[in-house]
DNA sequence: TTTGCATACCTCAAGTTCTTAAGTATATTT
DNA sequence: AAATATACTTAAGAACTTGAGGTATGCAAA
């Protein structure tokens, strides 16, 4: 049972939009929910996710608070402004993205 | 126009399987297939494809042949045995990634 | 006629992103 | 008491792509 790899770059579009719909998640939680609604298919690694949940942080399109819980700290992120439209862009991308890689595989179903 | 980047890693998959369908082809052309069949949306760059067609050859998934065709040269790629095998496989994690995906950006829709 | 575009290949530096692995620490289950 | 789950972090190394540059031929347009 093959654990596929990340397509590289499709990760930050992952995180965007799960915190466009969760409004506001930490970082343990999103990789929970992803193998959750993809059934452990997809499983977000810790080493690739919080270094890019501390660049969209850098790049401004998240915001961080940090809160204890059970005596551990976690640390909550949340779109801005800015990072809510990127994800606009990002989801429009990756939509144009699965819709031709399925034109490649399969050309002759224009849907 | 964002004629938007590869996702990293899907290349490769990319270029088996239009040699799988297309039983032989050479390198530019499969630039033109690529732009032809996504109607421009994805471009493969020169720069990813034949240091990429390299590497599946040195792996013993494509075999090459040069032929001079109005005095250009080509070289013709096809798929090996175990390069038809690999495309399985390739095909198999590209259909399992995309699908991933869509439960990642629409939960609701398990189809 | 020469300029530009299409065809056809190639390479390399730089940047980005990911995997793997290691580390810290608390809570809960076995 | 030990293992697993929760929760975050970093760093080395690998892999892939972009972007830019290069070579060379054929053909069309200016």
């Amino acid at each position: 049972m093959s654990t596929a790899n990340l397509y590289r770059g499709s990760l930050t579009t992952i995180i965007m939009q799960l915190l466009e719909r969760e409004g506001r998640m930490y970082g343990y939680e999103i990789t929970q929910k992803v193998r959750e609604v993809t059934n452990d298919s997809l499983q977000i690694k810790e080493g690739a996710l919080y270094p890019a949940l501390h660049k969209l942080q850098a790049q401004g399109y998240l915001t961080v608070e940090a809160e204890k819980v059970n005596n551990r700290i976690r640390k909550y992120y949340k779109l801005t402004e800015s990072g809510e439209k990127e994800t606009v862009n990002m989801l429009e991308d990756l939509k144009q993205y699965i819709q031709d890689m399925q034109l490649v595989i399969n050309p002759k179903l224009s849907y």
